[in-house]
DNA sequence: TATTCGTGGTG
DNA sequence: TCACCAAGAAT
């Protein structure tokens, strides 16, 4: 099997490079499936430094595919706490478990029935059957789209599935058969590290007198920008109540809700015309059927989510009547601070358990407002 | 097709 | 401070 010239002499000189230049990322030390697939999911929208860690705890905790079927999703959440995207904890383990019935434990090397499993889309799908399984498949992921995008100098709107299709089979004419898994994995090494979203090092890229992006000028101005919208800023409360115990209470999200399966302090968003302790008592009173006294303030925090922003107001109160009931939320309890470690909560949550401890936060969000808009 | 899913790094 | 983006998938 011949590839036409210039595909050959790309395929070649990535390779090349990737040999020298691709990191002995801890995934890469392996050749188990599981393993494979459980670092590509965790990789998904997520930097390699920021996936290291949270990869090597949960291999020490579920080692093996039936390890993890057999886990219970809070000790999951409890090991992908502050990764984010949060679906894709709860849809491993589905996965996980759909595997030990349906095919013995035993991660498919077949793409329809990778794709029929949830959290597993068609890059996951060509990640796992080439680098797991040595598979001549594609696996076009935002480092290698770029890369694609200014090699071709391919000006498609990529929102368009025909477009991303074609920069797939682009991707394919690639593949040297055998070494798909490393070509894969060294192509999105090269977006992320040379081929970078602003100012890319084409003087130091191995593709350099091959790529038509560069030898037209628009390597900065591939692939093409897609208009995004503003992102809206709301104001939030939560509620450290205390107890004359001196427990806390805390609220478990509800599953299908952003943030599913975590806990938190209770609160919400402030609308429009009321203060930050109207709001507080009403959240409260709506998720747990409690009336509540609004003290003293722990912190405010920012913070950024995937599509909005918050300034979150955290206080401490007091049960003025009531008995906590999870009517707004999974569950609800009442924990010692020592205990808080033990429950998996998102980042905001956790800047105020950090305040809690007595920790300051650094940015000053302090000196915004106490009153809502 | 467009929107909804976290969090951290970077210029 | 802020926009942009990261080894995307589900709806």
């Amino acid at each position: 099997m011949t590839t036409p010239e210039p595909f050959a002499a790309i395929t070649q000189r990535l390779l090349d490079w990737t040999a020298q230049s691709l990191p002995d990322f801890p995934w890469r030390r392996t050749k188990d499936p599981y393993a494979i697939w459980v670092a590509v999911v965790m990789l998904q929208q997520t930097q390699v430094a920021t996936v290291l860690p949270y990869y090597d705890r949960f291999l020490a905790r579920f080692p093996t595919l039936p390890d993890l079927a057999v886990a219970h999703l809070d000790d999951v959440l409890g090991i992908w706490a502050g990764l984010g995207y949060y679906a894709r904890a709860r849809h491993l383990l589905a996965a996980a478990r759909l595997v030990l019935e349906r095919h013995g434990g035993q991660l498919p090397a077949d793409r329809q029935q990778l794709l029929a499993l949830p959290g597993i889309g068609d890059y996951t799908a060509g990640a796992i059957l080439s680098i797991a399984f040595g598979q001549a498949e594609p696996a076009v992921d935002g480092n290698a789209r770029r890369v694609l995008c200014r090699l071709f100098a391919f000006d498609e709107d990529l929102r368009k599935a025909a477009a991303q299709r074609r920069l797939r089979e682009l991707a394919r004419r690639l593949l040297p058969p055998g070494q798909a898994g490393d070509f894969n994995q060294g192509l999105m090494h090269l977006g992320a590290v040379v081929c970078t979203p602003r100012q890319p090092d084409c003087a130091a890229c191995p593709l350099d007198g091959l790529c038509e992006g560069q030898r037209q000028g628009r390597q900065e101005e591939l692939p093409r920008r897609l208009s995004r919208r503003a992102v809206p800023h709301y104001q939030v409360t939560a509620a450290v109540i205390w107890n004359d115990d001196g427990r806390v209470l805390i609220a478990q999200r509800q599953a299908g809700d952003m943030l599913g399966g975590l806990w938190e302090f209770p609160g919400g968003r402030c609308e429009a015309g009321e203060t930050l302790a109207e709001c507080l008592q009403r959240e409260v009173r709506e998720e747990l059927g409690l009336e509540i006294a609004v003290g003293e303030p722990v912190a405010s925090v920012r913070h950024a989510y995937s599509h909005f922003r918050i300034t979150l107001h955290a206080f401490h109160c007091r049960v003025l009547n009531g008995e906590p009931r999870a009517l707004g939320c999974a569950d609800v309890r009442w924990v010692l601070p020592g205990e808080l470690p033990r429950f998996a909560f998102p980042v905001a949550d956790q800047k105020i358990i950090a305040a809690l401890h007595g920790h300051r936060d650094q940015r000053g969000a302090h000196s915004e407002s106490p009153m809502s808009t």
